[in-house]
RNA sequence: CCAGACGGUCGGACGGCCGCGGUGCUUCCUUGCCCUUGCGGCAGGGCAGCGUCGAGGAAAGUCCGGGCUCCACGGAAACGAAGGUGCCGGGUAACGCCCGGCGGGGGCGACCCCAGGGAAAGUGCAACAGAAAACAGACCGCCAACCGGGCUUCGGCCCGCGGCAAGGUUGAAACGGUGGGGUAAGAGCCCACCGCGGACGCGGCAACGCGGACGGCAUGGCAAACCCCACCUGGAGCAAGACCAAAUAGGGGCGGCACGCAGACACGCGCAAGCGGUCUGCCGUCUGUUUCCGGACAGCCGCCCGGGUCGGUCGCGCGAGGUGCCUGGCAACAGGCAUCCUAGAGGAAUGGUCGUCGCCGUUGCCUCGCGAGAGGCGACGAUACAGAACCCGGCUUACAGACCGUCUGGCAUU
RNA sequence: UGGGGGAUCGUCUAACGGUAGGACCGCUGACUCUGACUCAGCUAGUCUAGGUUCGAAUCCUAGUCCCCCAA
């Protein structure tokens, strides 16, 4: 099954995933994942890159390759009704792609291996 | 052919597969409003299909100049503060930019570099060294002609009053330089040449250049020290600004309901129960510091109005525009004609990935050649700087490489 | 995006345009049986590149990096 994907753009969203501190790093990608439980079930899905990864140029080219890696992985791996934030990484813009999908993927899973409604609710 | 100078152009190509943003048309779905209730009209949203367009020479740094918008000011000018600019002429909407010229410096040369106004308006600065660092002065020195004194072997010697600024030393810099004359020694004291200043003449729009009577050396340096002079500048910035406009809270208005308890009444309506009215006491909150006393407010629901936050729309792509030709001009540039319309996103599109090729470097093999080398095939590596964010004119900085034109120096050949 | 400020030994700071000074740290030596304290000495710096000036940490220009403010 695939689920609709929709970007997630404000400064609060992003925080609010972060805030859940359930995040998986592999090459190229950081992952962080956020479940909504508000009842929809399409998948958010957020890209960002730090200074420390370049110019303007070099940043925009690893969220350019993030965005196209989760088009691959996400419709098929990631829970519905989840926040995705995709964090590129120093080596995101030369990796080889196919080894950047793999990493993607295998984040995806991990994250969806752990407890979800604990993670989610996590507000205490 | 080698080395170099200047100006300009470009800055990967093609093809699969999968995608993104704008826009036009079409089918379908959908929201609001309007009515003449119809596969109606207007405005908008969405999926899809087809067509079309989609980063730069610096988009960068944000160092200048403008447009545009809001704020301030009745208009204009002058003065002042603060900041900036600074040879002359021209170009430009404007500029700290560009072009041409002048002056100074560098290079054999093509050519390159220079914040390059004023130091006789004033204030100030110059460590150390040195006698002395700017109204000159005299440390080491030089002199013994004049005046005075002393000694004397009668040649002269010494001292004082003095004269001098040539020589020495220091320094980044020492009050013109060299040579000769002159003198007691000296000194632009005199002369020649050089340097400097320079009335005036000539050329030039001007900066300035050429000549230069005469002067007799004056006016040392620093203004990216304060400053003086001339000229320029109101402030903020598209996150400017304009419009539409949730939920919640609060403001204003209208309507409806409610408007406590007890007591009294000769009040109104009603047959009555009762409802209302007036008066007195009590109760809630706030307030005048407290009491007394006085004042104010009272709750709920619905609708409307204006302000306004989240959000959205516009601003936002026809312009000091690009290209070609002609005319004027040394040029920057200007004018005319023709022709073209060419990105408008919003965490931010213009790409992701694969393949083939090109280009460059290293290297291996093969072929040709006496040789320098040339060609072919392959492997590996590299393929720059960098992403519009309101727009335009400049400057500055970054950049793998490729190409074109003009010119200079050298070598060879004719 | 706009505005403002800064950069000096490893760290914190001084320095009218004239030899870059101090404190802490570090190192060496002395003192002590040893360590600490104390004393003496040493090492080490003007963000980068140009320019003005006789001379630049200081003045000017360009660049790099950092910090702060508004939204």
């Amino acid at each position: 099954m695939t689920h609709a994907l929709t970007r997630l753009t404000s400064r609060s969203q992003f925080l609010a995933v972060a805030a859940t501190r359930r995040k998986c790093a592999r090459v190229g990608v950081v992952l962080q994942a956020r479940a909504r439980n508000d009842g929809v079930a399409a998948i958010g899905i957020g890209f960002t890159a730090t200074k420390k990864i370049g110019n303007a140029v070099a940043r925009n080219r690893a969220k350019r390759r993030l965005r196209e890696a989760a088009r691959a992985v996400l419709p098929k791996l990631g829970l519905p009704g989840t926040d995705y934030v995709a964090v590129a990484r120093a080596e995101t813009g030369d990796t080889p792609f196919l080894q950047l999908i793999a990493a993607f993927e295998d984040a995806a899973l991990n994250l969806a291996r752990a407890p979800h409604a604990q993670a989610g609710g996590a507000a205490r």
